[in-house]
DNA sequence: TCAAATTACGGTCGACGTAAGGATC
DNA sequence: GATCCTTACGTCGACCGTAATTTGA
């Protein structure tokens, strides 16, 4: 559904460590940090903040994940629904 | 927000047709047809029915239209509404 | 015959991995 | 010192355009 970046950002946030996502999704570190930093400039919003070691969310960034994160159940909920039907 | 295949196939479900869509998003009729191919087999999911001239929705990708736009509006909101605020 | 859509085929740019460097525990 | 994150850089695949084909008005 969303863009990779943001599907990425979620497991992130969700794992709370870049390399602990990037395990669960089959990935390198450094693609993740990546998107996620493009994610970032594309928002011009800060979702993370780096100390250089663990990233946390910021505030915005907590929200950000809430939402997009309902949306995307949302999303799987619709896909799932046609998926059930007959040809239409 | 999302995947671009997503995006490419809203316009063309609201311009009712590949080439005003591509006029619309500077993009050739080709890289729509594409696109939006690749997403209906991604999908599993029918969306067009294609005659081979206009493209009309099928009642599943008419489903698939509203909701993804409900959610795609819902996206712009979060979005906009973040960056309306100072710094976290 | 014209307009629209699909398919085939190359080129280009973005996404990814590896490697190196910096920071925190 | 070990682990985690970032940056630099080269590679590969996805996306796009052009051209040719097909189909409907």
């Amino acid at each position: 559904m969303f863009d990779k970046k943001i599907e990425y950002f979620m497991i992130v946030a969700e794992e709370g460590s870049f390399s602990a996502a990037a395990r669960k999704l089959l990935l390198s570190q450094s693609a993740l940090s990546q998107q996620v930093s493009l994610l970032e400039s594309d928002l011009s919003i800060r979702l993370f903040d780096r100390n250089g070691y663990r990233p946390t969310l910021t505030k915005k960034g907590e929200v950000f994940y809430k939402e997009v994160k309902r949306l995307s159940l949302q999303y799987q909920n619709v896909v799932a629904h046609l998926k059930e039907q007959k040809k239409s």
